[in-house]
DNA sequence: TTACCTCATGTTAGCGCTAACATGGAACAA
DNA sequence: TTGTTCCATGTTAGCGCTAACATGAGGTAA
């Protein structure tokens, strides 16, 4: 029954079968194997039966490329992310790929690698493949690829932040009022040497301008701002660097986590409480790491995961708020 | 000139631009504008220039969809991990897709989540886009899985793994001698209670064979095995649990912290080096993380950005070696 | 000159599938 | 009976592009 040239199990001879070829076999007509694969209830049982039997024989596997080009239907979506392994991103992508792939929804994933000119052509790219909607992390950096998001036709929802004028939608949070929300913190802890480590992206800048902005205002001096580069750890950014400062806010856990191994070498961290740390360190992202280490990281929780979970929703309901704020949370432990 | 209908400026007005309506504007043949895209160099320069005149001024992006059914190349690869929120595979989705997407390869993303029927449900749907190739974490967890992909008729790539019998290609290392060379170590440190924590999926499984048997061989006592669940961290692995353990063996680093962070609350964590600590942990993956952390973490160190660029490379090159053991090295430190 | 090549461009057919519109029979109401 | 409706299935055309094979103009060699 089974045991024809394209018995499965003796290894595929020629090209893949096609729904001609099942249809063929199955003694029906094309239209009513695509109708067993996408709406198996409009075919008689008995039909249907036969042709399931026929497609297994066959190892048949549906050309989604052909079926997307015929129904102008990718059901795929384009992601883009600064990178990948990064855990603070690859939550948002599990989050989103675990709402979308349910749905019969693929992910296509693109990294610009902080690349203006990489995220460009990782956009066109995208596009060409007429995804169903684009995700990505922040906004464009260029202009050509702003206008090559506001003319695709499809959602685009950007993350991890909240523009004032967004392409289409939005799920995210203030980085400015994360900033500020750590600074008004320090300085309510009687900190007075303010520090900022990080980045230089435009989501880690605009942390830097509400944390030196509410600096500023609470009467203290300007904060000290310690570019890393993206392939530095906070490590390298000794106490040695920062001399004078109490106080620290990192761009991302990682970047605290390196920065206070470097205070333990230099003698600066305690154990014990907050109040006790000759300097204070913020992080931002809420890594598990942040809860296992000592002292505990204090840190601003953001959800990656919901991020992901929300970017999802907003690309499949057209309806409805366009631009959500998940907020964050400041989370005080031990080290800050 | 580029102030029609269709003027990208001003938004699209109907559906994306073909490229037998640049061809009209142009004034040439679908063809030529094919060309004027894929093999510039065929193309007068005259008339290429029209060409690509027409094309920004329709804001033309061409459609992989269709082109890749016409061309039966689509220009990607299905890629299959457990979870991408887990820096470890994250490194090798990354090393990859920086290998493939300047090749015009776009990486089509999807999660198992350790769940072999999804793992099966996924491979499916990866292989109806008809990918070139398709690279995964591990190997197929069932039969079908197998089956589905030995028909594939692509390059299959298994990574994190050495199976002896690959479907196609391997480029990972060999988790049942880290294993024996992490109890080979601690025997040599003269710890005698061994303990393993970690997931029961395939690759924790193997190296906790290793190690059994290691120990085993060296006269010790079969080694305790916590299995933890996916979702716990290793902190809920008390020492409590482990009664009179002096060596533990965490099938990742972020057990292995977890773990220590239990230790340290018992107050059988050190600052100084490994032969002062009441109990060595070893974790596996060689996470940043480990190295900032007191004390710092030893680990078996595993590349897992060189197992994404090797697999890139295994799905370009059909020749040559298929099986490619990237090792592992245990890199010591103060914790064990 | 004729034959032959090269180059730039075009024509034709079809990739594998689905949308939209038939078709023909059974079931049922009036 | 004669519609009318529903159901299962089929026919046709075409999605947007490319492979493969023309075509014709110009050059070049003998």
């Amino acid at each position: 029954m089974s045991s024809e040239l394209t018995d499965p199990a003796t290894g595929p001879p020629g090209a893949a079968p096609t729904l001609s070829e099942v249809a063929k076999r199955a003694g029906v007509s094309s239209i009513t194997v695509s109708r067993v694969v996408r709406m198996p209830d409009l075919v008689a049982p008995e039909t249907r039966a036969r042709v399931e039997q026929a497609m297994r024989d066959l190892g048949y596997i549906p050309n989604l490329v052909a079926g997307a080009l015929a129904s102008a239907r990718t059901n795929s979506v384009g992601v883009l992310v600064p990178t990948i392994a990064n855990s603070i991103f690859a939550d948002t992508v599990q989050g989103l790929s675990d709402k979308l792939e349910p749905l019969g929804f693929s992910v296509i994933l693109a990294q610009s690698r902080y690349d203006a000119a990489r995220e460009d052509r990782m956009l066109a790219a995208l596009l060409s493949r007429r995804p169903e909607a684009i995700i990505m992390v922040g906004s464009p950096a260029t202009e050509e690829g702003s206008r090559l998001l506001r003319n695709a036709r499809v959602p685009i929802v950007e993350t991890w932040d909240l523009p004032a004028n967004p392409i289409d939608a939005v799920a995210g949070f203030d980085n400015y009022k994360a900033g500020v929300a750590v600074a008004k913190h320090l300085v309510a802890q009687g900190r007075a040497q303010l520090a900022f480590i990080g980045g230089d992206d435009p989501r880690g800048t605009r942390r830097w301008l509400g944390y030196r902005d509410e600096a500023l205002a609470s009467g203290l001096a300007e904060p000290r701002r310690l570019i890393l580069d993206r392939k530095d750890s906070g490590s390298v950014a000794a106490h040695a660097r920062l001399p004078g400062v109490d106080a620290v806010f990192a761009a991302n856990d990682a970047h605290a986590i390196g920065f206070m191994s470097g205070l333990r070498k230099a003698g600066l961290l305690r154990d014990g409480p907050a109040s006790a740390q000759p300097v204070a360190v913020i992080g931002l992202g809420d890594l598990e790491m942040g809860r296992l280490i000592s002292p505990t990281l204090s840190t601003i929780s953001v959800h990656g995961d919901a991020i992901g979970r929300t970017a999802a929703t907003l690309t499949l309901e057209r309806g409805g708020e366009r631009r959500i704020d998940l907020g964050f949370e400041l989370v005080l432990r031990d080290s800050g």
